[in-house]
DNA sequence: ATCATAAATGCGAATTATTCGCAATTAGAA
DNA sequence: TTCTAATTGCGAATAATTCGCATTTATGAT
């Protein structure tokens, strides 16, 4: 099957199809990697308010369609979620790279959570990477 | 053994021994979950100040004696790290609790990752609580 | 114990990420 | 096409976190 557009992505978790969603949901799939709210905007080319650019994120992170974390940088980060991936955070250069480490979260909640299911998860890793440790 | 008062903890990690210091961790002990900043200056009776307050986390977190995360809400919670665990949010009312289910990054970093080592992770579950879903 | 010094603190102000209120616009159903 | 609820844009407001700098303090050496 060939990919989904972002307007097409968009119709089928029920959500009105708007140019700025088609716009931000584009960018974030271009960047394939996570992207702060404001340097989101500069990829669009300021040509989309930061507000909405905001209450987009919102949006899609409550569809699933994008991930939201974190890195210790007190700001959001965004990321079009193709597939289930996480990050390792270089604490000295502050450099990220791709894991697949991950965790089945699904299968393990009722062992160890009072949770019946569980939607998401955020998991980031920190340490020092190979060029700093040298 | 007995449990090290805020004082030994911060002479084994290799700090400074300060009142601020200890009274901070001394209520980050007693708080038992994650906890904001300015949760911890009330907590604190105001005598900290916030900045002293911020700088006083980063160091504990960089000494991996408290554990930094976020719940999506804008602001970093730390939590003195005891016992290694996470936490499972509740996206309907923001119920937090606590739970085992976690992640043996160490063994896996070197199969996953170009990181030599993994220093600490962060890992936190959304979901629905049963209270929520009825 | 006292001293010297680097580290930690307190204060106020500055930043910066994120949200809010509201009027104007727009997508999609009828 | 028309109607209506949802979305947007704008400006201003919030709230969390950090910064600069003068003052104080903990600790190791004398």
């Amino acid at each position: 099957m060939k990919k989904a557009t972002p307007g097409e992505l968009l119709r089928q978790h029920g959500l009105k199809v708007t140019s700025t969603r088609k716009d931000v949901l584009d960018a974030l799939i271009m960047a394939r990697k996570p992207i702060a709210a404001e340097a989101l905007q500069d990829a669009l080319g300021k040509n989309a308010d930061i507000a909405t650019i905001y209450r987009t994120l919102q949006t899609l992170v409550s569809k699933g369609l994008v991930y939201q974390t974190n890195f210790r940088d007190r700001k959001a980060h965004y990321e079009y979620q193709e597939k289930h991936h996480h990050h390792v955070v270089c604490t000295e250069c502050g450099t990220r790279e791709e894991t697949k480490l991950c965790i089945d979260a699904k299968k393990l909640a009722r062992t160890f959570t009072n949770f019946r299911t569980l939607d998401s998860h955020v998991l980031e890793f920190f340490g020092v990477c190979n060029k700093c440790t040298t």
